[in-house]
RNA sequence: GCCUGGGUGGCGGAAUUGGUAGACGCAAGGGACUUAAAAUCCCUUGAGGCUGAGUCCUCGUACGAGUUCGAUUCUCGUCCCAGGCACCA
C-alpha cells in the first residue's frame, strides 16, 4: 500500500474496482452510509451562507410517478450542486396529506383515510429513500398531524380576529342525492360522477380568506418577482385582473330600487340599451314580483342553477337571458333599458349587473341580436359613416363618440375619465377599480382535511374555539359514508359541545379547510418542524427563509403559487415573518409525457398489457392489434403510466435520475423513452469501464495543476478541454439550470477520453487522465450520486465525503485558444472558412476571407459593395 | 372561449443581446472482435442534386408575409399541440 497526495490534499489508498457497474450493489451502500451519518441533516449557522431549496410535497398517494421523480431529481441535483459550492443547504421533504383521495379510497376500500394515508406515507418515503435524495429526513412533516393543523387552526383564529377570515355565502356544485358537495372534477357532463344525477349550484354559508385585500400589492410585486419565470407571473397578472372602470348607478323606473353596475367602459354609456342582471343577483326577485312574470324568473333562475358556473363564463357557451319585467333608465339618455336576466352577468364580478351596450361589446351584440334589443353606436372610427358600423358584429376598437350628447366628437379613450368626471360631479357613480380575484373559499363539507376552530352557538352566534382548546382534533372514530358525504355532521361527539362563551350547547363547525391552505405555510414550518409554542420558531424562519429556489409543477402556476404568496402577506402584517415573498427563484418543470396505447376491446392500455411487434402493439390482453395514440401528460386514466420502481429495479437510481435529466430540459415537457433510459444506462457503463481501464495508472499521479507549457499537444488538449468542459458544466447548472447540455458536455469529454492517446508513462500526461476522471466525477456527482461516491472510493478518496467535496473550478487560462475559426459568407451564405490567430486584425481578416478558393467562385467578377467583419466568428462579402 | 407556453432530422433535443442549423443521446445501416450471439469499440446518417462526388450546389427550423448584409432567433398574420380556468393536488 502506498500512499499519493492528491490536489485535494486527502491521503490516497489503494483501492480494488470491480469489474463491472453494478447499482443494487452501490445504491444500497451509499443511501445506507448517508443515513447513518444523517449527511443532509442541516442547522442554522450564521457563519454559513444558507440555501433554501424546495420541492413541491406530494400528495400521498401511495406510489410515486414519474412527475415527482422528475421534481425531485431536478432540486436533488441544485441541492448536491450548492452543497458542493459550499452553501449550508436546507433541502426538506414531508407530505401534504389531507385531501379527497383518501376519502374517496376509504369509501371504496374499507379503510380509514388516516390509516390509508399513513401506509402511503410509509411506501412512498422507502421509494424517495431509493432514489437517492438529499433530505434533511429529520424534518419531514406531514399536514395531516395534530401537531402540524393545530398552528394552522391558530393561525386561522388570528385572521378571524383581524377580519381577515369571515363567514360569506357561494354556490356549490351539490348532489341531492349523495346529499354532498362535489368538487368540478367530480361532475361529469353535469351529472354527479358517483349517481349519475343532476348537480345543482347551491347556496351555502362558507368560509372566507380576504385575499382581495392583498390584490393590489400582489399584483405588484408580480413586476418585482425577477426570479421567476414571466408566464407565471402574467398568469397571476391575468388572475387577479385589474380592471379600472366606473360604478354607475342606474335608477329603475317606478320604483326607489338602483342597480349598481361596474364597467371597464363607462365611454359607452350613451349606448347602454339594456341592463343584465346575474341569475342569483339580489333585485332580481324583487324586481319580477308584480309583474306577472314571477313563474317564468323562477323557472329560468332554477334552470340557470343546473349550469356550472365554470361553463358560464365559456365565450361560446350559449348565452340566455329572460326579461323580468322590469325597466331602468340610462342616467344619460334617459332612455328606459329593459332589464334582463342573463347567465354570462356573473354574482361573483364587478356587482353581478352588466350595463349592456351591444354595438361595443361581442357579448352584448350576440344577446341584442337574439332578443331583438336596440343597438346604438356610439363610437365610429374617423371618416366611417355610422351606418356601416356594428352591422354583422360589436364594434369594440377605439374612435370618436358619436350620438353621446356633449361628449360627441371626443375621442373614446380621454372621454372614459371625462365622463367618469362627470359621473362623480353630478352623483351618478365614481371611479371604480375591480378585480377579477375573488376571495378565497377555504371551507370544505368533507372529512378528510383540518377542522375549522369555530362553534356555533344559539345565543351568542359564530364563537373562536379558545387557543387554549387548540387543535380540534379530527375524530377518527367515523363511519365514512357512501355517496361521499363527511361523517362530521352525524358525529355525535364531535359536533356536540359547549359554547366557549355562554357554556350552553353548541355545534362545532363540521367545514374543513381546503388543502391549499396547508401549503400555504409548510415552506416556513419546514424551517423548525418540531416547534410545539408557535407556528415556527421566528428565528430559524428568519435564517433560513425565503426558499432560495423553489420547483414544482407549472399546474400550480396561480393557485398555489398565488396563496402562499398570500398567506406570507398575512404573516408579515402579524409581525411573524420579515419578508413579502416566499420564494425567491421558481422553476415550473415540464410534465412527463407518453404515448397512449389503445385496445379497440380493452380501451387503454398500461405498459405491461402491452406486447410490441416491432413498432405494432398489441393487447396483451385479448392479443388484438391495438393502436398507438398521442403523446400525453403520463396519467392513471391513460394508463400511459410508468411505474419508477420498475425502473428502478431494473436500471438503479442513478440511471433514471441521469435519464430525467438528459432526455429535456427541466421547464419543458419530457418525453418518455424506454432506450433514452438504456443509453443512459450505458453511459455510466462506460464511465466505469473508462475508469477501470486507467484505475491502475492513474492512481499512483497527482492530479495535473501545472502550467499548459509543461504538457504535450495531446495532453494539453484533454487537459483544456477538461476546463472546458468543467466551465459550460458549471454555467449550464448556475445560470439555467439546463441539465441535459451539462451532462452532454461531460458525454463530449468522456468521448474525447476514450480516443485521446495519451502518453500515460508520462507522470505529466497521467496526471492530466487522473484530473479529467476526477472531474468527471465531480461535475457528475450531483447528478448521479451513487455510482460518483464509488468511483471517488475506487480513486482512493475518503468514502462517503464525495457530497461535501468542492465543485471543480476551471482554469481561465486552460479555456483560451490562440486561433479562431472564421466563417466566410457571400450574401449570408456559408462558403468557406479558415483559422486565423486570435490577434489577427480586420484587414488580415478580409484578405484570408476573399483568397478563399470556394469564396472566390462567388464574388470573382461581381463588385463587392460590402464586407462585414464579426470579431471571432465570421466575415460577410455583400456582392 | 379566455389566459399562458410550445412547434427544429426517423426520435428526444442543441444552437437565440440576429452571425457555421442539427452538439449530445436514441434509432437505423456498415465494419471490427467472437465458433456464434450478446456486450463492447470504430465509421456513416436532414432531404434532394451533380460534365469535375466536393473544403460542391439547391432546399430545409409548423405555414404565409415582412425587417436585415444575414432570421430557428425580431415583427405581423394563419394552423396545430399542451397547461391553467377558482372544490384534484
Amino acid at each position: 500500500m502506498y500512499l499519493v497526495p492528491c490536489t485535494l490534499n486527502l491521503e490516497l489508498k489503494s483501492q480494488p474496482m470491480e469489474n463491472r457497474y453494478d447499482p443494487k450493489r452501490i445504491e444500497p451502500k451509499w443511501q445506507t452510509v448517508w443515513d447513518a451519518n444523517k449527511q443532509f441533516k442541516v442547522d442554522e449557522d450564521q457563519a454559513r451562507e444558507k440555501y433554501y431549496l424546495l420541492e413541491m410535497f406530494p400528495y400521498p398517494s401511495g406510489k410515486i410517478h414519474m412527475g415527482h421523480v422528475r421534481n425531485y431529481t431536478i432540486g436533488d441535483v441544485i441541492a448536491r450542486y450548492k452543497r458542493m459550492r459550499g452553501f449550508n443547504v436546507l433541502h426538506p421533504m414531508g407530505w401534504d396529506a389531507f385531501g379527497m383521495p383518501a376519502e374517496n379510497a376509504a369509501i371504496a376500500n374499507n379503510t380509514h383515510p388516516a390509516a390509508w394515508t399513513y401506509a402511503n406515507i410509509d411506501a412512498m418515503r422507502e421509494q424517495l429513500k431509493r432514489m437517492g435524495y438529499s433530505y434533511d429526513w429529520d424534518r419531514e412533516l406531514a399536514t395531516c398531524a395534530p401537531e402540524y393543523y393545530k398552528w394552522e387552526q391558530w393561525l386561522f383564529l388570528k385572521m378571524l380576529e383581524k377580519g381577515m377570515a369571515y363567514q360569506g355565502e357561494s354556490y356549490v356544485n351539490w348532489c341531492e342525492t349523495c346529499q354532498t358537495v362535489l368538487a368540478n372534477e367530480q361532475v361529469e357532463a353535469g351529472n354527479c360522477w358517483r349517481c349519475g344525477k343532476p348537480v345543482r349550484q347551491k347556496k351555502l354559508t362558507q368560509w372566507f380568506f380576504r385575499i382581495t385585500d392583498y390584490a393590489e400589492d400582489l399584483l405588484e410585486y408580480c413586476h418585482k418577482l425577477t426570479g421567476w419565470p414571466e408566464k407565471v407571473t402574467t398568469m397571476q397578472k391575468n388572475w387577479i385582473g385589474k380592471s379600472i372602470g366606473a360604478e354607475i348607478r342606474f335608477q329603475v323606473e317606478g320604483s326607489d330600487e338602483t342597480i349598481d353596475v361596474f364597467t371597464t367602459r363607462p365611454d359607452t354609456i350613451f349606448g347602454a340599451t339594456f341592463m343584465c342582471l346575474a341569475p342569483e343577483h339580489p333585485l332580481v326577485n324583487s324586481l319580477s314580483r308584480g309583474t306577472g312574470l314571477e313563474n317564468e324568473v323562477d323557472a329560468f333562475v332554477e334552470r340557470m342553477s343546473l349550469q356550472s358556473r365554470s361553463d358560464r363564463l365559456l365565450d361560446n357557451y350559449e348565452k340566455e337571458g329572460l326579461f323580468i319585467g322590469a325597466w331602468c333608465i340610462n342616467p344619460m339618455t334617459g332612455l328606459r333599458m329593459p332589464v334582463y336576466i342573463a347567465n354570462f352577468a356573473l354574482m361573483e364580478y364587478g356587482t353581478g349587473a352588466v350595463m349592456s351596450v351591444p354595438a361595443h361589446d361581442q357579448r352584448d351584440f350576440d344577446f341584442a341580436k337574439k332578443y331583438g334589443l336596440d343597438i346604438v353606436v356610439v363610437i365610429c372610427p374617423k371618416d366611417t359613416p355610422v351606418e356601416r358600423i356594428a352591422q354583422t358584429e360589436a364594434y369594440v376598437e377605439d374612435g370618436v363618440l358619436v350620438n353621446s350628447g356633449q361628449f360627441t366628437g371626443m375621442d373614446n379613450k380621454a372621454a372614459q375619465e371625462t365622463i367618469t368626471d362627470y359621473f362623480e360631479e353630478n352623483k351618478l357613480g365614481k371611479k371604480a377599480v375591480s378585480y377579477r380575484l375573488r376571495d378565497w373559499g377555504i371551507s370544505r363539507q368533507r372529512y378528510w382535511g383540518a377542522p375549522i376552530p369555530v362553534i356555533h352557538c344559539e345565543s351568542c352566534g359564530t364563537v373562536p374555539v379558545p387557543e387554549k382548546d387548540l387543535p380540534v382534533v379530527l375524530p377518527e372514530d367515523v363511519d365514512l359514508l357512501e355517496g361521499g358525504r363527511s361523517p362530521l355532521d352525524t358525529t355525535g361527539a364531535f359536533v356536540n359541545t359547549t359554547c366557549p362563551k355562554c357554556g350552553g350547547p353548541a355545534r362545532r363547525e363540521t367545514d374543513t379547510m381546503d388543502t391549499f391552505v396547508e401549503s400555504s405555510w409548510y415552506f416556513e414550518r419546514y424551517c423548525s418542524p418540531r416547534h410545539d409554542t408557535g407556528m415556527f420558531d421566528t428565528s430559524a424562519v428568519g435564517y433560513w427563509m425565503p426558499v432560495d429556489q423553489y420547483i414544482g409543477g407549472v399546474e400550480h402556476a396561480v393557485m398555489h403559487l398565488l396563496y402562499s404568496r398570500y398567506f406570507t402577506r398575512v404573516l408579515k402584517d402579524m409581525g411573524l415573518v420579515d419578508f413579502k415573498e416566499p420564494f425567491t427563484r421558481l422553476l415550473t418543470q415540464g410534465m412527463v409525457c407518453k404515448e397512449t396505447v389503445q385496445c379497440p376491446e380493452h380501451g387503454f392500455l398500461y405498459p405491461e398489457e402491452t406486447r410490441y411487434e416491432g413498432d405494432q402493439p398489441y393487447c396483451g390482453i385479448c392479443n388484438q392489434k391495438a393502436t398507438v395514440g398521442r403523446v400525453e401528460k403520463m396519467s392513471k386514466s391513460k394508463k400511459n403510466v410508468i411505474d419508477p420502481n420498475v425502473l428502478l429495479d431494473e436500471y438503479g437510481a442513478d440511471t433514471v435520475r441521469l435519464f430525467c435529466l438528459f432526455a429535456a430540459p427541466p421547464e419543458r415537457s419530457l418525453e418518455w423513452s424506454e432506450q433514452g433510459v438504456e443509453g443512459g444506462f450505458r453511459f455510466l457503463n462506460r464511465i466505469w469501464r473508462l475508469i477501470k481501464d486507467w484505475h491502475e495508472t492513474i492512481q499512483k499521479v497527482k492530479s495535473f495543476d501545472g502550467g499548459m507549457n509543461e504538457l504535450d499537444d495531446t495532453a494539453k488538449e484533454l487537459f483544456s478541454k477538461t476546463h472546458q468542459t468543467i466551465h459550460r458544466v458549471t454555467v449550464d447548472i448556475e445560470e439555467r439550470f439546463h441539465f441535459n447540455t451539462a451532462i452532454s458536455a461531460v458525454m463530449e469529454l468522456v468521448n474525447a477520453m476514450y480516443a485521446t492517446e495519451l502518453d500515460m508513462k508520462n507522470p505529466d500526461s497521467a496526471g492530466v487522465m487522473r484530473h479529467a476522471v476526477q472531474s468527471v466525477i465531480l461535475l457528475l456527482a450531483p447528478v448521479v450520486p451513487h455510482i460518483t461516491e464509488e468511483l471517488w472510493e475506487a480513486l482512493g478518496n475518503e468514502p462517503g465525503k464525495l457530497s461535501s467535496a468542492w465543485w471543480p473550478e476551471y482554469r481561465e487560462d486552460a479555456l483560451v485558444s490562440d486561433t479562431r475559426l472564421m466563417v466566410v459568407q457571400v450574401n449570408g451564405k456559408l462558403r468557406g472558412r479558415f483559422e486565423i490567430s486570435a490577434d489577427a486584425d480586420e484587414d488580415t481578416i478580409k484578405e484570408k476571407a476573399l483568397a478563399d478558393e470556394n469564396v472566390r467562385r462567388f464574388t470573382e467578377g461581381r463588385d463587392i459593395k460590402k464586407i462585414i467583419v464579426v470579431k471571432d466568428k465570421l466575415v460577410n462579402i455583400v456582392v
